[in-house]
RNA sequence: GCCCUGAUAGUUUCUAAUGGUUAAAACAGGCCCUUGGUAAGGGUCAGUUCCCAGUUCGAUUCUGGGUCAGGGCACCA
């Protein structure tokens, strides 16, 4: 006699033994259809399983998470399948489940083109249709090493090498064709449906390290409904629209050329709106107790060499020789300089903690495939600060840092921010009693933080633990932006000192921190994250007025001119066309705010106000205008 | 840096075309006429086919190299 429990505490009783799928069908018809997967004490299994102990399963569908990633799971098993028929001679390697997809990675010499993704989507339904049922045998270790290095499969031979010990070598079969896996695994081909599509072909290396030769792995999404994979499809399109390099041409803010690759060219919006975020920054940063100052963007070798920089980011940094042959380096980062500073003059506890932030424009040498628009730049300016301060104001400052981070990504409508915690790398400087207290104090601040965060085990920076803050767009994506680091390190190497009460000298503490992270990265996400739909009080040009006609000219100068003496940026459109096309194309550049003017509004001294992606009209005076928008014409928080 | 793909007016071009006189279209732009609520209409003006070699009587087109861009990998703010 068998007990079975059910998620719900309900038991059954079968004689001696039965199968997932034999549970499913006694639970009901429906389930039996759909069932997929079940877990066996917590453990996920195939539905085919047969279980011959008591136990508690559950029966999964493709509603369920782990029922869509099994659905994907095998969708790549198939894609291995498809190209193997195919394309004889392919080596298979890997084909893991991704966020909303999976991919698999190929050996094969001859590049697959796009047709070729067409032939391998085809083969795949006509594999689907085959509906070939899936077998899972268990092989001893040896014989699975030898039968895939026999039949060419080097790849596959190397990863059951690495199979810890203890594992079990899974074979499963898909008709006759097989791959190793660790499964588990639908029924048969026919279950994954047909909601699936290639996405793209790429190159990626052989266990992810650049040293190692280059696969060509396929992509590919796999859904269990039409709606879903049309929403998957929908979804990315948006994310196309919302490019912050299409838009950024859209609404004329930058461009980049050949000749500085990497390095944005900012036009007149553009930095107008860099502008305004820093003019924010320095509000906020103000009011928190920083210091601003700004230090030289080349600095000779001999202190990048003291620091640390030359040898540790030596091959990111740019540098420069001088006529008579010195050599100096273009900043990387802002901190030996900042250091400077805080060496002029003797320090005294009493000084600290001390904070002095920069808006440093920074140099790095970015592998050429890294550059991707604002978001990876090898020119950039941080909203850098360093605050030195002793060892026991580490977690009060840190926690000051995170309030301040989290009130300006909430001003600029990021509410979502999750952290990822790195402590000590194997390759770090200082004593491990230090290292302790500079994690404890950061976890404590992060805890206090109550915020979400992750944990990336030794992936700290050499000299200190760091957060890293991620923030999460209106479509999804995550970004990493600012950055909290602890430094036990620098200021020594640097010589930088305070007297403390005992009047003897120490060293102090030196907080990195970064709220935006890059100004140029933080805009290609603010305009992304808004569509280019820019609040008002952040948009670049935030009024536009527009004369009906010619005649009203005069008078649409004179709002401009009242208008911008308010503090409102605002432009106005004398030119040669008509009403509808004006109110168009500066919807399409993003203008939130287009004020009309024609006869009714000069007799009634008032504008015609159209918001952004609304046809609604609303008249007012030119002085409630203002005074109505004046006060939206700052950040939420201010 | 590595793999793949690509580069033609300001933009787009699986809406061009081509080993051969002035390289095309649409839109955008300038000027003129016209002007009433998300691209009214008309007239008119404007272009070194990314760079460097090679093949050729002749290259935007073919070949090689480079640069840059796009999608990934790796790296990373």
């Amino acid at each position: 006699m068998l007990n079975i429990t059910l998620p719900d505490g309900n038991k059954l009783n079968f004689e001696k033994k039965v199968t997932g799928f034999e549970i499913a069908e006694k639970i009901s018809k429906s389930l039996s259809k759909s069932a997929l997967l079940i877990s066996i004490d917590g453990k996920l299994k195939d539905l085919n399983t047969v279980i011959d102990k008591d136990c508690s399963v559950k029966i999964f569908t493709s509603k369920d998470k782990e029922g869509l990633e099994t659905i994907r799971h095998d969708t790549a098993h198939i894609l291995a399948m498809a190209v193997q028929e195919l394309f004889p001679g392919t080596q298979v390697t890997i084909g893991p489940v991704i966020e909303d997809g999976f991919y698999y990675d190929f050996a094969r010499k001859e590049p697959f083109t796009d047709e070729d993704l067409n032939k391998i989507e085809n083969k795949m339904r006509e594999i689907v249709e085959r509906d070939e049922q899936t077998t899972r045998e268990v092989w001893p270790r040896k014989k699975a090493i030898d039968h895939f290095k026999k039949i060419g499969e080097i790849y596959k031979a190397e990863i059951i090498k690495n199979i810890p010990e203890e594992e079990e070598v899974s074979i499963y079969f898909h008709g006759k064709w097989h791959d190793l896996c660790r499964g588990p695994h639908l029924t048969s081909t026919g279950k994954i449906g047909k909601y699936f599509k290639l996405t793209k072909v790429s190159g990626a290396y052989w266990r992810g390290d650049s040293k190692n030769e280059m696969l060509q792995r396929v992509y590919g999404t796999s859904w269990s409904t039409q709606k879903e994979l049309d929403d998957y499809l929908e979804k990315i399109e948006e994310a196309e629209k919302r490019d912050h390099r299409k838009l950024g041409k859209l609404m004329n803010l930058f461009h980049f050329r050949e000749e500085s690759p990497g390095a944005v060219f900012w036009h007149e919006k553009g930095w107008a709106l860099f502008q305004k975020l820093i003019s924010y920054m320095r509000y906020k940063q103000e009011d928190a107790g920083y210091k601003e100052i700004n230090t030289p963007e080349i600095l000779d070798r001999s202190l990048w060499e003291k620091s640390g920089h030359w040898e540790k980011f030596g091959a990111n940094m740019y540098t420069s020789e001088t006529p008579d042959k010195k050599i100096f380096a273009i900043k990387p980062m802002n901190c030996p300089g900042c250091v400077q500073v805080f060496n002029q003059g003797l320090k005294s506890y009493r000084d600290l903690p001390f904070k002095m932030s920069e808006f440093g424009k920074v140099h790095r040498y970015e592998p050429s495939g890294a550059l991707h628009g604002l978001l990876r730049v090898r020119a950039f300016t941080q909203d850098d600060a360093h605050i030195f301060c002793t060892e026991d104001q580490i977690t009060e400052e840190c926690l000051s840092v995170t309030n301040l981070i989290l009130e300006i990504y909430k001003d600029l409508g990021f509410e979502d921010v999750i952290l990822k915690y790195s402590d000590r790398p194997d390759l770090r400087v200082g004593e491990d009693g230090v290292w302790d207290k500079s994690e404890a104090a950061l976890l404590k601040a992060i805890k206090a933080s109550k915020l979400e965060y992750s944990v990336n085990k030794g992936e700290g920076a050499f000299y200190g633990p760091k957060i890293e803050f991620v923030l999460r767009d209106a479509i999804g994506r995550d970004w990493q932006c600012g950055t909290l680091q602890v430094d036990l390190n620098l200021p020594g190497r640097l010589g930088a000192s305070y007297v403390d009460k005992d009047g003897s000298k120490k060293i102090p503490v030196m907080l990195h921190r970064a709220l935006f992270g890059s100004l140029e990265r933080f805009i290609g996400i603010l305009i992304e994250n808004y569509a280019g739909k820019l609040p008002f009080w952040i948009s670049p040009l935030q009024t536009m007025v527009i004369p009906i006609s010619e005649d009203f000219n005069e008078y649409a100068v004179l709002i401009q001119k009242k208008i911008k003496n308010s503090g409102i940026t605002c432009s106005v459109d004398l030119k040669n066309h008509n009403l509808n096309y004006k109110i168009r194309e500066h919807s399409n550049a993003k203008v939130p705010i287009l004020l009309i003017c024609g006869k009714k509004e000069v007799d009634s001294n008032a504008v015609t106000i159209r918001k952004l992606d609304s046809n609604k009209q609303e008249n007012m005076s030119i002085d409630e205008f203002i005074k109505k928008y004046s006060a939206l014409n700052k950040a939420p928080s201010i």
